[in-house]
DNA sequence: CGTCTTTGACCCGCGC
DNA sequence: GCGCGGGTCAAAGACG
């Protein structure tokens, strides 16, 4: 009864029965596809590193990309390998700006908290706005590391265990004061080396390059190949346009979790290339289908 | 000393 | 209205 891929993803988080929506998807396989299409060269100039065009390396030079939050589990350190992907866009009524809806915004003020203790500043917050959902992208990835970088400092704010997993889900905020990106990280209950990486919102920064892996920063295109490591430091609500565009025309039926069902093996395949560099050392056979 | 993680409590939304 | 589960806050502790 459970998907053997992503127990928790449709059944606790509400947001996610949005992938069945038409406003929200999930992919995997066809994520080169559609990532090379909205962010371009990103294979090409992956691949010619040696990536197959069709496995989305997120570890890569995949990090972030454009418009797409800093997604891309990438990893200096921590061997990954993307599974499949997710795109939940909540569209948000409301006009999230890059801060609000988060704590930082003590511009909120007596609200309607005022029949509350003043005790509890923090009420105010919350009541003064629903909380606004922003743009989701989940990834699946198959790791060790339940904290893949990718190119942000994340700070830890909050753990939970969630139901129906042994393993618990842990809450990131971008450190950027600016940046109001989440990101949530969880290991699938059925497959432990799954972990499966939600970010929300977009970064309204560049990356400020790997802490603790020493990659680069994001402003030397010279360096690298520009066009993957890192993203507009815009938010361009355009990706995400694009994007759910691509995966409308793209998407054949795949809402949902590549779970190995039918097609679930054909997602692993894609990305388990002749290559299988990291794929191969971390997506064995652990990810087919069985 | 500064930064990050841990952890318990609190709040909110939703379903029953 | 109540209970459950998810999400967030903030203080304390740990670590580099």
């Amino acid at each position: 009864m459970n998907d053997p891929e992503n127990p928790d993803l449709t059944n606790h988080d509400s947001s996610w029965t949005q992938l069945t929506a038409p406003d929200s998807h999930f992919f995997h396989r066809d994520t080169s596809d559609i990532f090379s299409d909205f962010v371009g060269n990103l294979h090409a100039s992956s691949q010619s590193d040696h990536h197959h065009p069709h496995s989305l390396r997120f570890d890569t030079g995949l990090t972030p990309t454009s418009g797409v939050p800093s997604s891309t589990p990438s990893s200096s350190s921590s061997p990954a390998a993307a599974l499949s992907v997710a795109v939940t866009e909540v569209s948000t009524s409301t006009n999230l700006p890059a801060t609000s809806s988060s704590s930082e915004d003590p511009t909120e003020n007596s609200t309607a908290s005022a029949a509350k203790a003043p005790e509890t500043p923090k009420k105010e917050k919350k009541k003064a706005q629903k909380r606004i959902r922003q743009p989701r992208f989940a990834f699946m990835t198959k790791s060790d590391v339940d904290n893949l970088e990718d190119g942000y400092r994340w700070r830890k704010y909050g753990q939970k265990a969630v139901k129906n997993s042994p393993f618990p889900r842990s809450y990131y905020r971008c450190t950027n004061s600016r940046c109001t990106v989440k990101k949530r990280v969880e290991r699938s209950s059925e497959d432990p080396s799954i972990v499966i990486t939600t970010y929300e919102g977009q970064h309204c920064h560049q990356t400020t390059g790997f802490p603790r892996g020493g990659i680069l920063t994001a402003h030397d295109p010279s360096n690298f190949t520009s066009h993957h490591l890192l993203p507009p430091p815009l938010p361009d609500p355009y990706y995400y346009q694009e994007l759910l565009h691509q995966l409308h025309r793209d998407n054949t039926s795949s809402l949902r979790l590549p779970q190995s069902t039918t097609e679930g093996p054909a997602a692993v395949s894609s990305i388990n290339p002749p290559e299988e560099g990291l794929l191969g050392d971390i997506v064995p056979q652990t990810m087919r289908n069985t």
